[in-house]
DNA sequence: AAGACTAGTCAACAACCGATGACTTAGACG
DNA sequence: CGTCTAAGTCATCGGTTGTTGACTAGTCTT
């Protein structure tokens, strides 16, 4: 693969800045998050990690202890949302989607954390952590009622957002630049945040009228050739 | 882990449809999904898979011929959307919704294709292909202009809600229920629907004047394949 | 009932990965 | 210059995984 790339970088560093453990932790740490947020946690490796900065695996594990520590080193993410109450209210969701585009494309920490999330069940927790101390409260703040439910659609947007743009690449959102995606998602952030609340019973209540039907059984019985 | 209870599983179903090929396919084929959905790609193991099953792993490679294979018999994957220059236009977003809902809930092949394209380009490349050959096409007959971003923004918009209510299970999106999330969903698939394009210019030409600041070196990998 | 076909099993290989502990060497200090 | 500490390396282990080929045993046909 990268082999000789790897190599020269690695000699040369080696020759630069030898020895040095503080730039080395940075290295190793910026180094993890570019994998793990390309390939996720599973296919990358301790061993490819170390090869990016020019040292040996051994090296990684002695300075945090496993990988899951590696990890969790990498993938510290402060969202450092911007105080809503102090907005105008016409920009609110400028100011929030600005926040958001730059954290994701500061650096690999939201995506490596969204990416293994999917896959891992400790990882998903510190992002549900992570809305519920620093998204929920920013949005109940400026939000007239139902702060649970309108905070849940607008993460839900926003991370639909990120997946497809950046980690799904789908044609649609790829080709549309910051301005574009911002003012398309405007009036969207803006309505689930201060539109009024649908017309729905929280309760069972009206949940019994129109059930669909058994909605074809997929059982997929049909194999084809074996 | 399950060793015992798969021993009898396997022991009580071998004397009762013994060598039947095509049921154990259909068998593989399920259990597949279910692990896939729920561990991703590459946490799942060949071996979990047939001990599900009850059977040796080497006859998963004997039906399917790989891992990667039997993922993409497992993960074939058709929305079925329903035709929408055929509904009403107050219910587009009602419709779309609901038929979200059944993939969804149906099975859990929408889950194993969604955990695994964050981790496998290929895979990501076939959930892009399901979107421009399902979604788009079905989204751009009922929309009145703008078609590949407002189909872009929708199709973010569902990947969002399917991937924090079922992959991330955020307390926001899991406590509501399916008519709960509708109804606060049909008002913003609506607006991206049919409602007004934003004010935005397309293309590079307003792009020049209000330039943001130097944008930090940064480059980063917005549409990147490794 | 005998053979043939095929569903299913068994054992093992080769590669890879995370982790461990002993070893080597660079560089600061006296 | 010698030494000591920390930075970094090396060899290796144990475990897992995808994959393979040879083998066993039901089931159907004639």
């Amino acid at each position: 693969m990268s082999s000789q790339q790897t190599m020269t970088y690695a000699w040369v560093v080696a020759r630069t800045r030898s020895r040095n453990a503080c730039k080395t932790r940075a290295d190793l740490l910026s180094a993890a998050r570019r994998r793990f947020g390309t390939e996720g946690y599973d296919r990358t490796t301790i061993r490819a990690i170390a090869a990016d900065v020019g040292v040996d695996a051994a090296l990684v594990l002695r300075y945090f202890g496993s990988k899951q520590e590696l990890f969790a080193a990498a993938a510290d993410l402060n969202l450092d949302l911007p105080d809503l109450t102090a907005v105008a209210p016409g920009r609110l969701a400028g100011a929030l989607l600005a926040r958001f585009f730059a954290v994701w494309e500061d650096d690999e920490t939201f995506l490596a954390l969204l990416r293994a999330s999917m896959t891992s069940e400790s990882v998903a927790e510190t992002l549900r952590q992570v809305f519920a101390a620093q998204v929920e409260p920013t949005l109940s703040a400026v939000v007239p009622d139902h702060p649970r439910e309108r905070a849940g659609l607008v993460g839900a947007f926003i991370i639909g957002l990120a997946t497809t743009r950046y980690a799904l690449a789908a044609p649609g959102l790829a080709a549309m630049d910051r301005d574009q995606i911002t003012a398309w998602a405007t009036p969207v952030v803006d309505q689930l945040l201060t539109g009024p609340a649908p017309p729905v019973p929280d309760s069972a209540a009206v949940r019994q009228l129109p059930r669909r039907r058994p909605e074809r059984q997929r059982a997929s019985l049909l194999p084809s050739v074996p």
